[in-house]
DNA sequence: TAGATCACTATACAAATTGCCCAGCGAAAT
DNA sequence: ATTTCGCTGGGCAATTTGTATAGTGATCTA
């Protein structure tokens, strides 16, 4: 029989069952919804409307292949803060865009600076994206610094975790 | 004598064709090898090689779900450069893979730092976990800014579209 | 308190997909 | 000349998906 006493609905956004679906396809992406059912000991349907719903909701946004640029030839990643003329941050964003080596940029907070992560080939390579980078029109200063290791690579899965232990407030 | 012209092999770690693979599950991840070769115009058993060559080389890493933060309910974003103790890199990496709301933790060149990617519910919220990273030991100084705005999100599609238009090299 | 809702279970069934295997073919490498 | 390798095209059984439907307990609402 299913049936604690939960009272949340629709005040949490990902509750529990959400948080062990998505824990599960955290580590094994490939799973079917069937699979999913089955190692969650719930029923197919479930599976499908929570997935359904957590893609209503925004929360889940898709399953877009991993790659992994170092394997790609892109060996190096950088960061940069890129500072900026006042009120260009949209041609600049553009400009950026257009590079392919730019990753992503954020606007951020300090000085109405961007900040912007960028891969390349090669120390070499990193510089001509660089250049391309300063070439970008109003930008003023760049500081760039080189990614040595990634410690903490990109992750979610600490969050859902605590989701899925802590009984929703 | 290396007759260069289209000696392509196994120099190139992403052909065109894995190029245009990429890009199609990168557009419609949930798409299945059938699809794929349908979409392609080659055969499925073509596909099926593909991506497991892609997966051999590192390349595809897997097809991890994508979450919206922002949805789930940690609307903030911020970047935090942070000076540590000379020698102390691991110990503070440690600490700071502690804290669900670290994302994201790169080494840097510049001084030995570290460069931090956090999310938070509210301001509040970031204030608290600022003050988890500041009590990590051996963290000599914090450097926060927030994230405005993303102009331009994490991507990968350019890189690929390079390999896709461009004949190898 | 009597419905009305809602989430989940449990099944069912046709259609589509997967996993795997095989023979043939042409280009490149030995 | 021979082998190797990648791709094609087909085949087949087993599994999964897409979609419905009925039943049940709990929560929400008038």
């Amino acid at each position: 029989m299913p049936s604690d006493q939960q009272s949340e609905h629709s005040d949490q956004p990902v509750d529990e069952l959400d948080a062990r679906l998505l824990l599960l396809l955290t580590d094994e992406p490939r799973l079917g919804v069937l699979e999913c059912s089955r190692r969650l000991g719930v029923a197919r349907g479930t599976v499908q409307a929570r997935l359904d719903r957590l893609v209503e909701r925004g929360v889940l946004t898709g399953f877009p292949p991993a790659l992994d640029l170092g394997a790609m030839g892109y060996g190096l990643t950088a960061f940069a803060v890129v500072e900026i003329a006042q009120g260009r941050r949209a041609e600049v964003c553009e400009g950026l865009a257009a590079i392919p080596e730019v990753c992503e940029v954020h606007a951020t907070t300090g000085q109405g600076d961007l900040f912007v992560r960028m891969v390349a080939r090669s120390n070499a390579d990193l510089q001509r994206v660089v250049d391309h980078v300063v070439d970008v029109p109003h930008v003023r200063r760049l500081s760039t610094s080189i990614a040595l290791s990634t410690p903490v690579p990109p992750r979610v899965r600490p969050l859902l975790e605590r989701v899925k232990g802590r009984p929703p407030r």
